[in-house]
RNA sequence: GCGGGAAUAGCUCAGUUGGUAGAGCGCAACCUUGCCAAGGUUGAAGUCGCGAGUUCGAGUCUCGUUUCCCGCUCCA
């Protein structure tokens, strides 16, 4: 069976179950009755999230025209006037309390009635008919207060995006680096956004985790940049072992771009539940560089001194989940499969088709069986290989059993310690995927699995 | 925010007209075991999401609430 003959919903269950099951993602607060909208990583999700956001930073800051960057969570309440998350993220809503719907405050009269009984009506007569709750605000930004004083000067906000993080660093970054357009700055931390609904696990949560990288270039070079990027960043996804059927681009039709968009699409990936945004590369042109100057009073520009041109750089983004990268990857991975088994038959396998370079675990030791020593030597090569990468060193119940436990976790490697290991130091590793074995030298264990992670 | 469904052991689920909590898998220990979830013995583990109410007595009935899922709405 595979995954495509299963129902979005049970395989989105099945994946959900593992997860905690396995200690990739439990609930927040869980013994508290949850926190909507909230996941915590367990043992093996932070292994997980922390390998994908590090193949992410490798792609991204190991090369010559992008800098790292990790700015903080709170920031000038100046800075969300100026990106303009202040007025833009706050839309007043307002309900009719007959049909339920739900508007825009400030487009009634262009909506129409959500009852099928008044089809075609226009929304603005049941507001003058006085069904309409009163407008209240919803705004996505979480608001607390700064120092010992709780008043409207103390105002911050848990930023909903790091992209400002990095514009208002792009000077500072620019003069510490003596970078020259083209050039980046990449940074990787959480985002926050009290979103009116949550939904499907991690994929609209109100706590996430961003891989973002903005792109300076000089006005004129957007355009090439931006395809550019457009093709790295899906190049990346596939690299990283996503099937390129369940990969798509989703532009943005330009009457719906964002107000500082110049441009957008999304890379898409086909979730259980449906196509779901992963990633957005956008020309941002340059509205943030030119929003901060002016809210701020300081110069952003750029120097070009073989033109000996002074401009303000357009931004090609590319924003990226991190949260929900993981979920991708992770569903991605699933998949059931057959196995034999020891009298012949075969049984279902649930196995997590990870990337190396993702899998939290690189490697399982068993001992084949436990006595005659063989335990000791396993013990001598866990220890051995855990100074390289993280190992598993498991002794209980059989093999099989034990195989099939690391299949569910993604285990990419298990060496298997037995009575030829005694004779010629040659153990078996066997693929997780194709189930087959090799038998290579103990002392090559580690260049053999360092050369594939 | 609206409508619908669900919540009992780590997971998947039973639990009768209201009468002291069950199974399979998993997990732990021991025995067995020479490579793919094997067999045996033993064991740990649940304030039945949370809080009220009705009742002599509530997993079961009522109300509230939280969380998750589905459909709307929303997603600068």
């Amino acid at each position: 069976m595979t995954k495509n003959d299963l129902a979005g919903t049970a395989v989105m269950d099945k994946i959900v179950s593992l997860a905690k099951r396995r200690g990739f993602i439990f609930q927040s607060s869980e013994i508290y009755g949850g926190l909507n909208g909230c996941w915590d990583y367990g043992p093996l999700g932070v292994e997980m999230l922390n390998n994908l956001k590090q193949a992410w930073w490798k792609h991204m800051t190991y090369r010559e025209d992008i800098e790292g960057l990790d700015a903080a969570i709170l920031m000038h309440p100046k800075v969300w006037e100026a990106s303009g998350h202040v007025e833009n993220f706050t839309d007043p809503m307002v309900d009719c309390k007959e049909c339920k719907a739900r508007f825009r405050a400030d487009q009634i009269e262009d909506s129409e009635c959500g009852s099928n009984a008044y089809k075609g009506r226009k929304a603005i007569k049941c507001q003058q008919e006085g069904k309409f709750t009163d407008a209240r605000k919803f705004n996505l930004m979480f608001k607390t207060y700064i120092g010992a004083i709780e008043s409207e000067d103390s105002v911050v906000y848990l930023r909903p995006e790091t992209a400002q993080g990095i514009f208002v660093n792009f000077s500072n970054v620019k003069d510490s680096t003596r970078q020259k357009l083209p050039f980046g700055i990449a940074q990787i931390g959480k985002a926050f956004r009290n979103e009116i609904n949550t939904k499907n696990f991690l994929y609209r949560t109100r706590e996430f985790e961003q891989m973002e990288m903005q792109y300076f270039v000089k006005p004129g070079e957007d355009e090439k940049w931006w395809e550019y990027w457009k093709d790295i960043r899906m190049k990346w996804y596939h690299e990283l072992g996503m099937q390129k059927e369940s990969l798509q681009y989703a532009p943005h039709p330009s009457d719906k771009l964002a107000h500082y968009a110049k441009a957008a699409v999304d890379i898409e990936f086909k979730f259980p539940f449906g196509w779901g945004e992963m990633e957005g590369i956008h020309n941002r042109s340059d509205f943030d560089l030119s929003q901060h100057a002016k809210f701020s009073g300081k110069k952003l520009e750029y120097y070009d001194d073989q033109t000996k041109e002074r401009f303000i750089p357009f931004v090609i983004e590319t924003s990226a989940g991190a949260s929900r990268g993981f979920m991708a990857f992770l569903c991605n991975a699933y998949d059931e499969d057959e196995a034999p088994t020891a009298d012949g038959k075969v049984e279902k396998r649930t196995i997590l088709r990870l990337h190396n370079k993702l899998a939290p675990v690189k490697c399982a030791v068993f001992p084949l069986v436990n006595k005659d020593g063989l335990q000791e030597i396993s013990r001598n090569i866990t220890d051995d290989l855990q100074k390289s990468f993280k190992v598993f060193y498991d002794e209980s119940g059989a093999v099989g059993r034990r195989y099939r436990r690391q299949d569910e976790c993604g285990t990419p490697y298990c060496v298997t310690i037995d009575y030829d290991t005694l004779k010629d130091n040659t153990v078996t590793i066997r693929d997780r995927d194709s189930m087959k074995q090799e038998r290579i030298n103990k002392d090559n264990i580690k260049q053999y699995i360092a050369d594939k992670i």
